[in-house]
Parts: structure tokens; C-alpha cells; sequence
DNA sequence: ATGAATTATGGTCAAATGACCATAATTTCG
DNA sequence: CGAAATTATGGTCATTTGACCATAATTCAT
């Protein structure tokens, strides 16, 4: 059931099995059918969670109600929106489910207190948003300088797997560019 | 002389006197022409700088040669590029004054020495990380949202000190939009 | 103060992009 | 399986944006 998440634990960390089954047990499983929303915009985050199985994309809306996504979280991957859940304030931004997916949840509460009693999930966490901030100021890096089509490039080699499991609507929202100029590209690309 | 700095610990964090005293003198304070580079692109980031006064800017060059800014660090701030000098790995990108400035550096070493023995300063470090997370999510949200103009404004409301202190090809170069849309959008403005 | 360098603006034209629409293909889910 | 929804593609046209160039204004450094 857990044994994704296990697993990610054990491999990806120096906890041990004690404190490994501390956090399992804090945890609450919970399902997500395909479009439901983990989080909606105005909402405050009051969970951290990873996801077990499925995808998930976060994402915020434009002045004119266009649709634009920070980051995709697949299997084995956290997913909260920082500011929200670090401030406990209203979220900019939407987290839901773009494949039924599989998630496990801890509120804020119980996640502080498995950081104070777990110090090596401290480091974990650390690492996570160390992560985060240097893919953030890449991503942040491409889409100032490549053009549309370097970074529909960038993004199958950076997201191979990703790649089927998401309408091409998602990731040109991702990418900044709009679903016409990347059929276009892609077009381009099919009769090289 | 390095006074900005000491109001700057003593009002933002939790520092008593004598970490203050140890901090400090671990500095190497640093003086920088208009123009002149702290970090070349390539080379390994070996310090923390704190900007006393002046104003850097770290950036990056695109495929074709075209710079691309990630930020401006005005006085009172702070300047690293966290993936090389955390990984102590080649830079992808540059930071270079743009006004004449006063930092302070501390080498990697001497800085990882003050964080094991100043638990306050392990606090600061973990603020300035999450703040510029966020504050990077936000850039990049907006700049795959927005328009040129939008991105402007926005910029006007966000950093109105900044404004007087950049020539405007930098402006355009952060914002990720040319020059000429710079120069159109502001001529739009004036005739409103 | 002055000559050199940088910066700001504008014109013109071509290229890239988006908005809107229609249609076909595919997928989803009961 | 089959109907409904979603997704992918393409056409057309208007708009935005950038490249390139010239020139004027401003700022810089000695």
C-alpha cells in the first residue's frame, strides 16, 4: 500500500525503521480521481503531501483566467504549495490531480512534530526545498532565454516519462507558450 | 564601515553581540567597480556576500550570447549562486556589480564554521532560502502569466528604488522582453 | 570640463505568436 | 461497448515582438 513511500525512505534517506514507521503512521492515505483538487486557490494548505502514485500539477490562473502550471509532481515526489503552508495563508495557487492518483497527506501539525522529534527528516526537508529552489531558478533561467521551441525541447529531455502522460494543453501551460505555437513546433519537428 | 551590515543582523534576527562579533570578523570586506564581476561564469562560487552598499545583478547568457537576468541584489541583501556554491561546481551564471559596491565575502569554509557554532545564523540562512523560494515562484509564475506590460508594471510596484538604478536594457533583460517592447510600453504609458 | 561611452528612443520590416474557429481523432467512464 | 468529453491539429488573420539601424540624450571617468 505505503510501499512506494517506504521505499523512497528508505533508499533516498539515512532514517531508520523506527522513524520511518513514526512518519508512515502520521500519514493519511487518500485518493484523487482525475481533475480533483487537493488544494484550491484561496484555500489555505494545511497538508504536506507525497505522492504514492499518479501525477499532480500545481498550478495558478492569469488575470484573464488562462491556466498556468509550476510544477508537475509524479509518483515519488512532495507536493505543497511553500508560501501557503509555511505562512498558513490563502494559496495563489491549485493542486490538483492530473491522473486518479494516490497520495499520502500529514497536516502541518503533525509533520512539525515529526521534524522535531526526527532530525533527519529536517535534512530531508532541507534538501527538498534546496532542490526546489535551484530547479526553480533553471526553469526561472529557460523560460527567460530559450525560445518556444528550445524549451519544448528542454522539457522532453528534462521530462521523458511526463511526456504521454500529459495533453498538450498542460504543457504548453507549462511552458508559457500557447497550445497553437506548440503544435506548431511540433509539427516542425515531425518533418525534420 | 561595515555598520549597514551590524543593523542589518542586529534588527532582522535573534543574533546576540558577541555572534554578531564573531560573524563580522570572519568578513573580508570587498570593494567593486561599475561593471566588475565577483563571480564569472564558469568558475566555482566560493562565497557568501552580503552587499553593504551598491548594487549587483546575477545573470546568465542564452544560447545566442544574449544576458538574462535572475536578480538584482541592492544593498542590505544578500548574493550567492546557491547550486555552485552549495555543490562547489562550475556557475552557469555571473554576478557583477552594476553600480560601484561595498560586500562583505566569507569563504565556504569560514561561513559553514560560524553556521555550526551560531545556531541563529542556521535560522537566518533557512529564512533567506525560503524567501527567495517563494519569491522566486512568484517571478516565474508571473512571467509565464503576464504580459510584457503587466510584467513591467509590475516590476515598477514591486522594486520603485530599483527603478532610477537600472538602465533599461537590464529592466527588459530581467523581465525577458527586448528592449523595443521595454521602450514601446513605457512611451504607451506616458501618452496615457 | 570634456571626450568617450553608454543609454534611450524611434523607424521599418519580418517573424513569431496568439485568438478564434472548425474538425477529426482519441480517450474516458458509466 | 458506446456516448460524451477531451484532445490534437490546422486555417486564417490580427497583434505582438524582435532584429537591425540610426540618432539624440545622458552619463561616466579622468
Amino acid at each position: 500500500m505505503t510501499t512506494g513511500f517506504d521505499t523512497y525512505l528508505r533508499t533516498g534517506t539515512n532514517l531508520n525503521d523506527a522513524d520511518i514507521e513514526q512518519i508512515v503512521l502520521a500519514a493519511k492515505p487518500l485518493s484523487l480521481q482525475r481533475g480533483e483538487a487537493l488544494l484550491q486557490h484561496g484555500q489555505i494548505c494545511r497538508h504536506k503531501t507525497f505522492i504514492v502514485n499518479g501525477l499532480l500539477r500545481i498550478y495558478g490562473f492569469g488575470a484573464d483566467g488562462s491556466e498556468h502550471i509550476l510544477y508537475f509532481a509524479p509518483e515519488n515526489n512532495w507536493a505543497v504549495e511553500p508560501e501557503s503552508y509555511h505562512q498558513q495563508s490563502p494559496s495563489q495557487f491549485t493542486i490538483a490531480a492530473v491522473e486518479r492518483s494516490e497520495v499520502l497527506v500529514w497536516t502541518k501539525p503533525d509533520f512539525d512534530r515529526l521534524l522535531q522529534h526526527i532530525p533527519e527528516l529536517t535534512v530531508l526537508s532541507e534538501q527538498l526545498i534546496n532542490r526546489s529552489h535551484i530547479n526553480n531558478r533553471q526553469r526561472l533561467f529557460s523560460t527567460l532565454s530559450a525560445t518556444a521551441e528550445e524549451k519544448y525541447e528542454d522539457f522532453v529531455r528534462s521530462f521523458p516519462d511526463l511526456l504521454p502522460r500529459l495533453p498538450l494543453h498542460m504543457i504548453a501551460a507549462y511552458l508559457g507558450i500557447s497550445l497553437k505555437t506548440l503544435t506548431r513546433i511540433r509539427h516542425a519537428q515531425v518533418r525534420r
